[in-house]
DNA sequence: CTGAAAGCGCTTACAG
DNA sequence: CTGAAAGCGCTTACAG
């Protein structure tokens, strides 16, 4: 049997909102009922029922979180730091997977509503979404919809891009390939821009077979890379444009008996912890992912306490830094 | 405003409860009215309340998950197969993080039975935990605690540790540092429990300076790798016995000039992705995370289906198979 | 400072 | 097949 307020009521001989008020810290009830009250809700352990009090109070002190893919080591590491702000602020936070499937994405957003969540973290997988039910406040993390109205945080991937695309130009390389994921992600549209307009301003083109779309995972990465590698004329250096994109790459590298740098340079995006030990240690652009993450919930917090009087949204954009390792050298 | 059942009900002109039931499934249902009602909560877009529902029927159709650490890849990868398995069934899945504390773990537990969870799937920190509120049906995953009647879930640790130790035998070694976690883990115990068979078996000891133990962290693993070179008679092998262990391993011994496997041979436990491209390609015992992650949800979903009338609690261990790369060799 | 009462949105016997 | 009613556990005006 759990112990509910009705029960703590009866032992201490008074009404049930004297408990609840006791127990919530309300001012007005004496030092003596409240002392009571504490000590028998404690003996019996009580717990208080959520559902009955989001029920109630109409707020569920939950926020939800919609992403591709906890596996993903940015997306765990995000999450971490939410579920960190979040709790410390009072808020539950319940966790949603897409896949990056828009029909998983739907299925996640209602299944977040019917929860009440008062508010949402969203890494968006289609360009449009719908929030069915009550319209809470949204923030978009990493990528972003074509939504208006909605707060959005994400690393300077332009900026990020070119920054990685020059270090190769600074070595000399001119044939670069580009491996990214999956087309229609606003990531995927602000890194191949980046890239462009570092090779634009040496005079450089990107070819399209150079230019090669496909999906964030590490089997991609490393077909893309074959394909890289058989292009000619070979391309002198490959950016890789997420970390799950660079393991399959390397793979692929180590399989075909590519010696990376002299055979070829390589730069990732991303930065797990495990870059610094493969094979050879990767040059990579570094996520501000603690910092996205970080933003993005003090963005929706302070939403929801209602500081920001409806202002117009946000858009925050977080600067990485590229980490020159061993895997970028002159071409050959 | 978002829609309710009273609303449907006005709209169709029919009573709460039979929109109720429409929605439901519930049989005794004119065709008629069923369809009217289910158009019109979809043109409003009606998303039952769950806290209402929970309150009412007394069913959170939610389970809980508590855990370490979401960034630790095997966690990870086992909260993905739970996550995906629970959705299947129907059930919503809360997520608590301990980082091994055992006051998180309480306040986790705590928060869990607030939320109503109807089972919970836990990761223990410490020897023995206690659940407030209601007994719910709870499954010890990865690790046990001294708390008899509750399913337990684990890869065969001992077993595992016995067959990474006679490999290293088996090349030659006789000298073998082992690197460990908390000591008050059930699968640090039986990690070296298993290590000491293999090496008893060859009448070899395992002299108290060749166990580290210390904390489940890249740190530790780093540390503890820079003491074991430090020892005299210098040990010809290592065994880190997870992953974050690993990796710190690896870290300093590229940091200290040591090549592996001519310096020294290195095993891990675990197998994240990069473990085949780091340098050099580690030999690992995999561990069978996805098993392990499937029957926990089984075992869980079992007791909640109340299949399994109140039997014995089950005791589960899955095996793992060492993956032989190119971190060890003869010892020099 | 305390209690009685209403009501959050839903489900489910019960009666018809 | 449908409706009226009770009640899940809580919070919160309102009255005293």
């Amino acid at each position: 049997m759990v112990a509910s307020l009705k029960q703590i009521a009866r032992e201490c001989g008074v009404a049930i909102s004297t408990v609840s008020r006791a127990l919530n810290g309300h001012p007005s009830v004496s030092p003596a009922t409240r002392e009571q009250v504490v000590a028998t809700a404690a003996r019996l352990g009580y717990r208080p029922n959520t559902a009955a009090r989001a029920l109630r109070s109409r707020s569920s002190s939950t926020v939800g979180v919609v992403l591709p893919d906890m596996l993903n080591n940015f997306y765990a590491a995000c999450t971490a730091v939410l579920q960190e702000q979040f709790e410390q602020r009072g808020y539950g936070m319940v966790l949603a997977v897409t896949r990056n499937d828009p029909s998983r994405e739907r299925e996640a957003l209602q299944r977040l509503s019917s929860a009440q969540v008062e508010g949402l973290v969203l890494v968006p997988t289609s360009r449009r979404w719908e929030l069915p039910g009550a319209q809470v406040p949204v923030v978009e993390m990493n990528r972003h919809s074509s939504r208006s109205g909605v707060d959005v945080v994400q690393s300077e991937e332009r900026d990020g891009a070119r920054e990685v695309v020059e270090h190769l130009l600074a070595l000399g390389h001119e044939r670069i390939a580009v491996i990214v994921g999956e087309q229609q992600f606003s990531t995927t549209l602000e890194r191949v821009d980046g890239a462009r307009q570092a090779l634009d301003a040496a005079g450089l083109p990107l070819p399209a077979e150079y230019l090669l779309y496909g999906r964030h995972t590490r089997a991609w990465g490393a077909e893309a890379f074959r394909a890289a590698w058989a292009l000619r004329p070979r391309p002198t250096a490959v950016f890789a444009a997420s970390s799950e994109l660079a393991l399959g790459a390397l793979h692929a590298a180590q399989r075909l008996g590519v010696s990376i740098p002299r055979d070829l340079s390589l730069v990732a995006f991303g930065d797990p912890d495990w870059f610094e030990v493969c094979q050879p240690p990767l040059t990579s652009f570094e996520q501000p992912l603690h910092e996205v993450g970080m933003i993005a919930a003090q963005l929706l917090l302070s939403r929801l306490s209602g500081e920001q009087a409806a202002p117009r949204a946000s858009r925050v954009r977080v600067r990485g830094r590229l980490l020159v390792r061993e895997s970028t050298a002159a071409p050959a």
